[in-house]
DNA sequence: CATATTTATGAAATCGATTGCATACTTTTT
DNA sequence: AAAAAGTATGCAATCGATTTCATAAATATG
């Protein structure tokens, strides 16, 4: 274990101060060209790197940016964080990355993550905002969107989303609907539910709402849960769309052939199910990288923002085609 | 935004010296109850927290532990960070999860994560060890086992893993094999091929071997320019097991009536496809959580270990069972 | 050539916490 | 009652970098 190199030993080999070798290290000040070569001479033979921790404790700031979401094994997560990640890398920022578990360790997380003075905050999840309301750095919530001014918010448009894909089943002949929606206290849950509402309220078709949480299982339960099964389930995730289709393939039921499922995220898996999935598709790595640039945006000019992202009907094989 | 609440500050307010509120802080040393518990109801009252970074300057260490992953979408590294990041967070240890894209990028990428000086790294990638040599902080390899001991290593027996694939195909009287192998520089890939060959040279089999690299695209490739078909395809993974299936349906070929289709890894999803896929199981979660266990004890006591993780054949209903 | 300006550099304070050493006050021991 | 041991606390150095202020040397200006 070599020991530790310093500043000070970088000053010391090259005869000059602290200061000098600091301002050849940020070009905060001009230093003579000759002394200058010399230092970064001795900077790269000693593979010196400035110590993050101080640099950060003398500049108040550690250009980290933490993130907080709730499931990092959650296809949707890890692309948002992943989307982040790559544009926060870019810009010489690194993440600090907080898996919460649920909602109900939001608040002991953010706790445990301001200790760690990042710079900002992005956060994925749905826990009570009022956690944030005395942290004193930049925050961008994600697939939410509040009314307080004081953070910026990335969301994608569920209602618009789930509107077309109504109206494409609508168009398709589906005439009776099973709607399986997710956690009501979801904001894109909601938005996705609205809209069916909106849908069957002018529509004239046979409809049911089944309220759920998003789980794969909880497709299965609703299958067995059903007596008469409708032209088509509307699922408002795809995990809950691959449980409906398991569940129907245990009763013997052909889909799209017998009842059409769709979905709504387009993971990356639904394109490979049999058959595959009809689904939305949300742009998650590009939602990350907004909040990437957003977060950035507020550090320095501590303004806030909304970016609302366009949903996009993905259709495949598990609805019927009936012309249209 | 609020000012800063430091130890200073506590410390006038107390009318004592910042050290008595250190040493109430990290219980170090002895302090009279009374002034004990009216410095607690200070902080209490003003909401101070500790500044990590002058903490971590002091003492020298972070409390913190960096992980780097290739690809935090790719589900086996996002389920194995989840693993680490879950026990280190019990641990009150926080977790810098670094993504570096590819191998390329690995040696930037650890000298980037290097600079915020973590305590120790977790790294499941595939770049050349090399690069570690001068870290000066331990070090935990996933998914790979070198020879080297100053480091510690968390495997699964993938080799024992792919045999029992093989024992079991030859059991349900598959005669010919074609192998779809892994990307050639990967621990993981290599371990299975080498049971595929020690498999093939001791039972009586038609097989033949296919190179490539563990993707979703090559399964449907490796399909596209196959003249005949054997009994059995067997993938080094279940991505590209994925992508046979796909590429099989799409020439009408039925899984497992036509031929089998075996992968690797057990992904959340192959329990979902359909047909289910005949795998084997890693405990990835499990590899992350015992990554962070050995990296803990290895900043503890300084002592290397290896820990290898048993691998379980799944039958599910992408091979053909013809008895046995 | 004297003065003003620019350029290059260093000394020392600073960020916020921890800790070795010193010290003052109690309490115990002989 | 003097010496020894124990308890509670403060002072000041320290971690490693940045930056303000001061100053010396070099150059420009009139």
């Amino acid at each position: 274990m070599e020991k530790k190199v310093t500043l000070k030993d970088i000053a010391k080999k090259a005869g000059v101060s602290t200061s000098t070798v600091s301002r050849v290290l940020n070009s905060s000040l001009p230093v003579n060209s000759e002394t200058k070569n010399k230092i970064i001479k001795i900077i790269e033979e000693t593979g010196y790197h400035p110590d993050f921790t101080a640099r950060s404790l003398r500049l108040g700031k550690s250009n980290t940016i933490g993130i907080i979401i709730p499931d990092i094994s959650n296809p949707f997560f890890s692309m948002l964080v992943k989307g982040a990640d790559d544009y926060l890398k870019e810009k010489n920022f690194s993440t600090l990355i907080c898996n919460s578990g649920n909602e109900k360790n939001d608040e002991k997380t953010l706790k445990f993550l301001i200790e760690k003075k990042p710079d900002a905050v992005i956060y994925a999840g749905i826990g009570n905002i009022k956690i944030f309301k005395n942290v004193g750095i930049p925050i961008v919530f994600t697939d939410r969107l509040e009314k307080d001014e004081n953070f910026s918010y990335v969301v994608s448009n569920n209602y618009q989303g789930m509107t077309d894909m109504l109206e494409y089943l609508i168009k398709t002949k589906h005439k009776s609907y099973v709607f399986i929606s997710g956690n009501n206290n979801i904001f894109s849950a909601n938005e996705r539910l609205r809209a069916f509402k909106d849908f069957t309220s002018t529509h004239n078709v046979i409809s049911k709402i089944i309220h759920s949480d998003y789980s794969f299982d909880s497709g299965i339960d609703v299958v067995n849960n059903l007596s008469e099964f409708p032209d088509v389930i509307v699922c408002s995730n795809d995990l809950t769309a691959y449980g409906v289709i398991h569940g129907l393939k245990l009763r013997n039921l052909n889909v799209p052939k017998n009842l059409s499922v769709t979905g709504y995220d387009d993971l990356l898996f639904s394109e490979m199910l049999n058959p595959s999935l009809t689904t939305v598709n949300q742009p998650v790595y590009n939602m990350g990288k907004a909040a990437a640039e957003i977060i950035l945006n507020m550090i320095e000019k501590n303004n806030t923002s909304v970016r609302i992202f366009k949903n996009e009907l993905i259709v495949r094989n598990s609805t019927k085609n009936s012309g249209g």
